[in-house]
DNA sequence: TATGAATGAGATTTCATTCAT
DNA sequence: AATGAATGAAATCTCATTCAT
């Protein structure tokens, strides 16, 4: 990478990281153009060259913030010595995947809702930045691990995602109904019986 | 009620169907103020004699057609010849719910992830218009009704409603990752291991 | 007075207070009538039966407030044991005035620079409230009581009336540029020397 | 100066020029920023690049005006002939710029009270634009010029501005209690007085 | 007299977007 | 590629005044 690429790169990654504070502090629709590229340190005119608009720019942050989390979550189970059981390696990302969220609330408010279906399916099927993850990837290899035919795949996984980020969201910012770590036992044993409805061990 | 008082009542009833109107078409964002009072028939001024901005106004139509689902579940509830099983009842409400947003989409879509732990709290706990149902009613029928203790009542509520609102959304507005109709097999199936799971049979 | 009378006086005196209330708090600009009226406890319309409008108000509590300063002045000047000199009267009720101001900063503040020939000019031409001091009186008194023959005494008056409002404002509100005790003496020295050169002793 | 500098320039110019004008004709209140900027041909946001607020552009027209009267007096009295006695110039500033104001009764009304200790001092003491006069340096010519010790010279300049500007508005403007010729003799007169109580000659 | 809901013109201010440099 | 002055439509909100009750 040249260095003019190397500067290029760089006002991009100073305007996402900007707008992410901004966004989790006062919020999409408060935060303007105008404190995004001053905050930034960069002109006006600038922030054009490198996104169509604030929701564009949202769009790439949410996608990338939450790449990142299953990046993580996936690289430590890999890296783990635990025994690679199937439910317990669903269980082991969703995990960390919590824990990651409980320790940087910031982006648990940011993605919050948006770590949804749509989110999840769009990452599916449309080509990653490089260095983030290949959601497909995933997708397959909780497949194709699995000890037996899935039944309706989609829907399981769909209702997982569902259940675990808006049970979450409450729980780990307002801890409402309860705190996290009172909600994980029942979260992890609805979780283990939507799996066995649609997998016969 | 006099004359008065009705002819006010009338002019935030317009306000609150004519700013419902727009923000299942066009959005939050995108409509504005003006819109709403144009469209209403009033004068720019009165908008601010009933709501201190667009947010208040949100917040009161989101809380008034919620307490509507719940209230004309119930009531159905109440007239229908059903055996009154605990477990039916609960299944009952909820379908007899997802079926008026099936029907009724716009409202799905505002209220859509509103209709959450959050909204619902606070509706248990705040004081309603009197037309409007009384969520701590609802709620303590819910426990009372139970055959036997209900371990940690909150979190299974919270559960349930949380499962159902964020499932049924994508389900019902885009049938993503499938159809209403696919799903609730599936979610009524684990809406009772939920139970089971707070409940000694 | 009738008791209708005494309640009609009521909302009027409640309006005038709340009124300089506000005026001396927040200023005449960020004063609305809807504060004025609410904080008075009356109804909006109400205020339309007393007052023109905000200026009417204000001008009505200029013209108050000064007489009272004016009148407290004589009637202490009046009933004290001093041998009455013309100079020595003219600057006791100075004197008394600018230590009224002194206690009452939000008075000075008000009519400020308010208190200048325009409404002196004012208030001796126009017929006052009947509790209030008769300004005409006051200058005729002035007049009559000099030693000698006045030359062009409404000049007299003017430039000692003047000097005395624009200085003091300054002295006792920011103590700019010195405090109102170190002003005396050089402004009562000064006023002396225009008595002077319009009365031969 | 660059192209776009001198253009930037230029903007603000003819809001300050055109805000002036509105200004002394329909006074502070009564002018809106929409007039301002439409009468000056910008547009509206171009305001706020320039301005905080309405107010904040007047502080600046103040400022300006009071120093472009300073700056002409001083002038004239340095290119004058005349024999630089102290009590002579400071008379022929005084002089000079009530004949200003006289042929000028716009800014006179504008600056009219304001033109009084605040802002005197505030300009003492803050840095002008380059193009203003420098009051710091009018002040020390007046206290070093002076043929021997200044007792509270502050107090001196302070009354004698306080004197001047109060008496000048009602007579220039009203011709009240008479008009500035009427008025000239007794005011200079008077402030000889002032001079002579602060120096020993 | 007294009320206060309703008005609606208009004030202030914001901000996404453009474009000449 | 980068800048940032300028734009001007549009948004929010205020408030003096009226008038039916």
């Amino acid at each position: 990478m040249g260095k003019l690429d190397a500067n290029k790169k760089q006002k991009e990654t100073s305007l996402l990281d900007t707008a992410f504070n901004l966004f989790t502090t006062k919020g999409l629709n408060k935060t303007s153009i105008s404190e995004i590229v001053s905050n930034a340190g960069v002109a006006k005119g600038t922030f054009y060259l490198y996104f169509k608009d604030k929701y564009d720019l949202r769009n790439r942050l949410i996608s990338h913030k939450s790449s990142q989390l299953f990046k993580q979550a996936i690289s430590q189970m890999k890296s783990s010595d635990m025994q690679h059981s199937f439910e317990g390696d669903i269980i082991f990302v969703i995990d960390n995947i919590i824990n990651q969220l409980t320790e940087n609330k910031a982006t648990l408010n940011f993605i919050s809702k948006n770590l949804s279906w749509g989110v999840f399916k769009n990452a599916l099927t449309t080509k990653t930045n490089e260095k983030d993850v290949d959601f497909a990837d995933v997708y397959n290899m909780i497949i194709e691990n699995a000890p037996n035919t899935v039944k309706d795949p989609e829907i399981m996984v769909f209702m997982i995602i569902e259940l675990v980020s808006s049970t979450c969201y409450s729980a780990i910012l307002y801890s409402e109904p309860c705190d996290i770590g009172t909600l994980k036992p029942y979260l992890y044993h609805n979780i283990k019986h939507i799996l066995h409805d649609h997998i016969d061990y």
